[in-house]
Formats: C-alpha cells, sequence, structure tokens
RNA sequence: GGUGGGAUACCCAAGUGGCCAACGGGGGCAGACUGUAAAUCUGCUGGGGCAACCCUUCGGUGGUUCGAAUCCGCCUCCCACCA
C-alpha cells in the first residue's frame, strides 16, 4: 500500500489528492492541522476518527498542529447545530482546554505534535484587522450551508457571531500555514473557508480530509458528549468494554468500517463468523487502543465470566457489616442495600428487590430476606451488573 | 416599538379547579428469552415508609379557594407575527 492509499483509508473526501501528492514529495514534514473547541472537557470514541488519523500523519514523519479553539469555543461551532450556543466562560474553556490535552495524548505522538491556542490571533484582533477578513465571505455563500440555510427557512434565529465561526477557523490555518486540515464531514464548509482565506494571503491551499462522523451508541445520532451516546476517552477500560458491547450487531459493521478501516468485502467475511464472538473483537479492539491489550483481555476474560457464565467477578467493591447493617442484627436485606450507597435511592433498591433482580450468595432474594453477619463474606448481586461483597 | 403565544419530571410532550406524582413517546433500569449489556416481549421509572400513609415537584413569587400544574396579580426567561 502506497502512501495516498494509506491515507485514504477511513476518509470521507479528500480536496484534493492530486494536491496532496503534490505536498507529500516535497520532502519536508507536512503541517496538519486539527482543530478542537474546548466546549466539552471529555472527547469520545468519536473524536478518535480524526485523532487516529492524525496519528497515522505523524507516523508517516509530519507534524500534527493542534489548534485549542478558546476563543471560537466561545462563538461556538454552528456545524450541525440547530440552535445557537450559548457562549462559554473563559475560566470554562481554560479548565477544559487543559484535560483535552491529557486526553489527546492517549492517540497523539507529543514529539510530533504542536499545540497553539486560536486565542493568540483571534483575542487581539481589532475590527479593523477583522474587516478584510469579513468582506471575504457573502451571506449568500453563507446561507448555502445546510445548517444554516435549515434554520433560516424555520426562522430559528441565527446568531451574526455564528458566521465569524468559519471564518476564524480559516483563519487559524492561515496564522499556521496549515498543509492539509482535518475534521468531520460536518466541518467541510469550515475546512474550505480555510483554503479560500489562504489563497487570498497568497500561501499554498490547504488540503482537506473530512473523516466520517462516528454514530453514538444509540446507532441514530452522531456520538457525543450531550447526548450521552457515547464511550469517553477516560471511560475505565470495564466501561468502554461494555459499552462497545451494547451496541446492536448493525452499529457494529459501522464501528469495524470507520474506526478500524475494514472494507465492504473484510466485513462480508466478518459476517459469517458468530456476531457475539465478533463483537467481542471489537469490543476488545477498543479497549486497547484506549487502555492497552492487557486491560482488554482482562475485561474479556471478566466479561466472559459475569455475562457468559453467570459467575460473579473477581473485583467488586466490599463493606464491613457493621458499615451496612447499623449494628442490627437480623436486618433487613434492603437496609444492607440501602446503606451501601450503590443505588441513587432507597426506593430504586426497593424496586430491583421487588422486581427479583437481588441475590444474596446466588439465591434470588426478596422483601422478606433478612441477613445475619456473614462467616466470611456474602456477595450481593443487583441486576446483571452491580455486585458488592459484605464482610464480617 | 406594537400584538399574540409559551415555560410541565432526564428529554419531547399531554393535562386548563379535586379522580394528578401528573396520559403518551424517547431514554434509563429490571425480568423473561437469548447469541452479549444485540434483537424481541413484559414490567418499573420523584423521595421516605413493611404498610396505611406522608413529604417534595408542574419557570419565580404573592393571592383566590375547603382544595390549584390548572383561576387572578406581579416578576424572570423564551418564541412567533407586525414594524
Amino acid at each position: 500500500m502506497n502512501v495516498i492509499e494509506q491515507i485514504r483509508l477511513g476518509t470521507e473526501t479528500i480536496l484534493s489528492e492530486e494536491e496532496l501528492e503534490k505536498k507529500l514529495v516535497k520532502n519536508r514534514p507536512l503541517r496538519i492541522k486539527l482543530g478542537a473547541d474546548p466546549t466539552k472537557p471529555d472527547l469520545t470514541l468519536g473524536h478518535t476518527v480524526v485523532l487516529q488519523k492524525l496519528r497515522q500523519f505523524q507516523d508517516l514523519g509530519h507534524i500534527a498542529v493542534l489548534i485549542i479553539g478558546d476563543f471560537t469555543a466561545r462563538i461556538g461551532d454552528p456545524s450541525g447545530k440547530s440552535a445557537t450556543r450559548p457562549e462559554l466562560s473563559k475560566k470554562k474553556i481554560a479548565e477544559n482546554a487543559k484535560t483535552y490535552l491529557d486526553q489527546v495524548y492517549k492517540i497523539l505522538d507529543p514529539e510530533k505534535t504542536e499545540i497553539h491556542s486560536n486565542s493568540e490571533w483571534l483575542a487581539s484582533m481589532s475590527l479593523e484587522d477583522a474587516l478584510p477578513l469579513f468582506r471575504k465571505m457573502t451571506v449568500a455563500r453563507m446561507l448555502e450551508r445546510d445548517d444554516f440555510s435549515k434554520r433560516f427557512k424555520s426562522q430559528t434565529p441565527i446568531s451574526l457571531v455564528e458566521f465569524i465561526y468559519p471564518l476564524s477557523q480559516g483563519f487559524d490555518s492561515v496564522q499556521i500555514e496549515a498543509d492539509v486540515e482535518l475534521g468531520g464531514t460536518d466541518q467541510l464548509f469550515n475546512l474550505l473557508v480555510g483554503r479560500q482565506l489562504q489563497k487570498d494571503e497568497g500561501q499554498e491551499e490547504q488540503v482537506v480530509i473530512t473523516l466520517p462522523l462516528l454514530v453514538g451508541l444509540d446507532g441514530v445520532q452522531k456520538m457525543s458528549k450531550s447526548l450521552g451516546n457515547y464511550i469517553g476517552l477516560n471511560d475505565s477500560a470495564k466501561e468502554v468494554f461494555g459499552k462497545v458491547m451494547s451496541i446492536s450487531d448493525n452499529l457494529m459493521w459501522n464501528y469495524w468500517k470507520v474506526l478500524f478501516y475494514k472494507t465492504d468485502s473484510e466485513i462480508d467475511a466478518m459476517r459469517a463468523d458468530h456476531p457475539m464472538a465478533t463483537k467481542k473483537s471489537l469490543a476488545v479492539a477498543v479497549t486497547s487502543r484506549l487502555h492497552d491489550d492487557e486491560a482488554a483481555n482482562y475485561e474479556l476474560n471478566q466479561f466472559e465470566q459475569v455475562f457468559s457464565r453467570g459467575e460473579i467477578p473477581e473485583n467488586m467493591d466490599s463493606f464491613h457489616w457493621n458499615e451496612v447493617s447499623e449494628g442490627r442484627e437480623p436486618v433487613a436485606l434492603l437496609t444492607v442495600l440501602g446503606n451501601s450507597g450503590k443505588f441513587p435511592s432507597r426506593k430504586e433498591a426497593k424496586r430491583l428487590l421487588q422486581q427479583g433482580a437481588v441475590k444474596v450468595d446466588g439465591e434470588k432474594a426478596n422483601f422478606e430476606t433478612n441477613l445475619g453477619k456473614p462467616k466470611k463474606e456474602m456477595v450481593i448481586q443487583a441486576g446483571k451488573r452491580l455486585f458488592f461483597k459484605v464482610l464480617p
């Protein structure tokens, strides 16, 4: 596979491949730009689609130029949005930016990463500096954008400040002299503005590469923190593994394609296998990417132990009898459940009990179940996933 | 600036004086089944209590009433139409 073919893997569009080839033969590290707005403190598996591509460029000897959009975050990217975003405070943005970097380096090579904040050049810009920029964009062109045009037609407000967003992002490209800019498919318009501004500045235009948006765990909407349908880069290995196992069989193929560049024919071949086995390998693959192989294999074992064989997990939280019994003996199981703090409320624990979801040492318990102090240890299970021990 | 409309539980959304802890859908949780935390079906989904029952919630606040999410006054915030 040649370099272009490698880069092409998993991409939606490359504008244009010819330009990219010309840049690649220049024999110098290219500057690959990726902008990230610190609007949310947590990155998701969805972000890794583009980060993984950036990492690939790094491995090919190029430089990742990461723009922390601390200034643009205050504007709020209108892409794909149906409403104006609320303005974020500077403080919140600074906090988010910090946690971003920790997460980004789970994927990127820090040695080949250059970091900028776009407030470096945007914050001090005067209206006079900005005028030439504004002149380059027309209202008609803005309104061609799908999201804006929908909002305009449905008479949903579009703030003027939202028109500034694509220009600001494009100006970032001029500032750092980007050779390539990566983004999700919803970023195409913003990325193209970068090309236009660079051209006007007499710079060589950046190559624009878009990557597919990862569908969220619900299988419908794009993965995002605010929709709650996400796998977080900071999720524990256990959570990552479990969340992957919970996606529908249908969605699994999409993940193989988008995250691991599986081709249609490879996927067809995988369909011959048992879907559960295929999903387990996907869960292992995702978990090792976000954590490591060891953690992934451990979670696979735990998963098989708990869900396939219905056994208890290796590790679980434990309490001492005195912590949960209120010093009484015997004591109602409900009291122990409530005192464990494992349930949002006693009411919730009660519900589980009524639904027959609670087991003590593997025995189904009910409302009348009373517990005595355990001799060694007692395992309490509520539902399929929640376990804890009570020690003497 | 003028005129109308709206704010309901995690989200969407009914409800216009007692039968409302509040229809329905989504989401979440559980059970059954299974191939997994898939799919499907069923149940649950404010808090406290073993229970009878009690407490808190329908933008905020002050009233009317035996009784209000529902009626009235004021306030805050959103939206639409006209200019």
